[in-house]
DNA sequence: TTTGCCGGGGA
DNA sequence: TCCCCGGCAAA
């Protein structure tokens, strides 16, 4: 039941933060807000949401259906030279219309202030001369606005301010709303705080990140997208056209590679959220993945291909090379992450034209809401788990040397620091009591200093592995001796499954 | 039913 | 200390 229950919920928590994307853009709709009751249903918003996901045709036949006036309103023939409003960089800007392919449903703008052409979806494009219109004369258009904000006096108001100010407002569902914002929030006391991470050196990344897509608690590497999306995307530039100033509530969504690119130094080359992105991101592109290395220190941002460049860059930049040498180098390991980058896709959209306020790539974002939920999910859980993995390898000897079991030390032992650590975070969350001792030992490692009061507080929630007794340790998902050798071959088990003892060689 | 492994016990 | 295994619990 609970599990139907969660399950149920999560769902609804999903379903919700689609909800508010669509109202949000809904809001900057021309007709506006043509959605009606909204909340009232769920499952019609979802329904709603899903053939919004498939394409704005759907959407409006679906709409239709229910809001015959919708259509005809987002079907409007835009004329050349029409005035009209549109977000670019966060500002409603006034524009011209060049052009409206209604096969694409696209419109061509020339914003007047900037200069610049650039194409928008037809809904996303006011009418300058609707707007002005629109309230007295459109009381239609009012209703299902009020019915959102549950207000008719303050609905009224709001509606013509969503039409003038174009900021992604979203008022749906007030849980979805604060679960977004608490991400949000997360995610900006993240930024704000030198992420911790793995050894880049570290080859598991790879595995790890090909895991994410598995789940993400599985997967060693997870941490580091985790975390560098965290701090990268939301702290360099979460607002969809703003570059700089974080704001973490504008936007749930980042078009990272928009965002970050112009923040971006000499050494900066893209950054694209290999792991994070990839999976719930919005824009998932081609495969030519390139791993780099991105400075986690505050405001920084900085990513770069080599190792050496980001350490030097932190060194130089961050902590300033001196005193205490041998303890500053330790430390700049932890103030970079692990990168993976899809190549193409910054540059595809970073050049591309709309990329100020891009609304189709917003819309391709938007369409995606698990990314939030997961952008939730993975925060939480990467946080500590990136945190862990910072000090994975010497943790990761001290197991060794600390499995009386552990015979023989195999190949793939080496490899796990990172698997390691961040299963045992999967572990630690769920199961803390039952950890063993052993890796209770990988998870106290507290010794590192920096990472943020909240990465802290994770840990140490995260670290009591006390209680080992009493409860059992939950069954592992990772392959034991068992599975991988067979019982045919018990000799090549390692000894603790030998002794049916917790296997030691695939940690988990 | 299978699998993972705790707890206990024998050598 | 090493090794084995009964038996429990999760899958």
């Amino acid at each position: 039941m609970a599990s139907v229950l969660s399950r149920r919920l999560g769902k609804r928590s999903l379903l919700g933060a689609r909800v508010s994307t669509p109202s949000s853009l809904a809001d900057r709709m021309l007709g506006t807000a043509q959605i009606p009751t909204l909340q009232a249903e769920l499952s019609r918003v979802s329904s709603h949401l899903a053939s919004y996901e498939g394409g704005r045709c759907k959407e409006q036949g679906e709409e239709s259906s229910m809001m015959p006036s919708f259509p005809n309103l987002n079907r409007l023939q835009l004329h050349p030279g029409q005035r009209v409003y549109v977000t670019y960089n966060g500002q409603e800007c006034a524009g011209l219309v060049e052009q409206h392919h209604q096969l694409n449903d696209e419109v061509q703008v020339l914003l007047l202030e900037q200069g610049v052409h650039a194409c928008w979806k037809t809904e996303d494009v006011r009418l300058a001369e609707m707007q002005r219109s629109l309230p007295p004369t459109l009381p239609m258009d009012q209703s299902p606005a009020t019915a959102m904000d549950q207000s008719p006096a303050t609905g009224s108001v709001q509606r013509s301010v969503s039409r003038n100010i174009d900021v992604p407002k979203r008022k749906s569902d007030a849980a979805v709303e604060m679960d977004e914002m608490m991400a949000a929030m997360v995610l900006t006391s993240l930024s704000c705080s030198p992420v911790v991470q793995s050894p880049p050196s570290r080859e598991s990344s790879m595995p790890a990140s090909q895991a994410a897509c598995d789940s993400w608690k599985e997967s060693g590497d997870v941490s580091d997208s985790g975390s560098s999306t965290t701090s990268g995307h939301w702290s360099g530039g979460s607002d969809i056209s703003t570059p700089s100033p974080p704001h973490p509530e504008a936007s749930p969504k980042y078009s990272s590679e928009a965002l970050s690119s112009p923040q971006a130094d000499d050494g900066f080359e893209t950054d694209s959220d290999p792991f994070l992105l990839d999976e719930p991101a919005p824009r998932k592109r081609k495969n030519s993945v390139k791993v780099m290395y991105k400075c986690l220190w505050p405001n920084c941002g900085k990513v770069l291909r080599s190792i050496v460049g980001i350490k030097r860059h932190i060194k130089s930049q961050h902590l300033g090379d001196g005193t205490d040498s041998d303890q500053r180098r330790r430390e700049e390991d932890f103030y970079y992450t692990e990168v993976q980058v899809k190549e193409e896709a910054v540059p595809e959209s970073a050049t591309s034209p709309t990329f100020g306020s891009s609304p189709i790539v917003i819309q391709q974002a938007l369409a995606k809401p698990e990314a939030l939920a997961l952008e939730q999910a993975t925060l939480e859980s990467h946080l500590p788990d990136s945190a862990l993995s910072q000090s994975a390898p010497s943790s990761f000897w001290h197991i060794q040397a600390d499995h009386a079991y552990q015979a023989l030390p195999s190949i793939q032992i080496p490899v796990s620091p990172h698997i390691f650590t961040s299963i045992s975070w999967a572990a630690a969350t769920s199961t803390i009591p039952s950890l063993s001792p052993v890796r209770s030992r990988s998870l106290s490692f507290s010794e590192h200093q920096q990472p943020t009061p909240m990465l802290k507080s994770h840990l140490i929630v995260a670290s009591p592995p006390r209680a080992p007794s009493g409860t059992r340790k939950v069954r592992g998902e990772a392959k034991k001796c068992r599975k991988v050798y067979g019982i045919e071959h018990r000799d090549q088990w390692c000894t603790a499954c030998r002794w049916k003892k917790a296997c030691q060689r695939f940690l988990d």
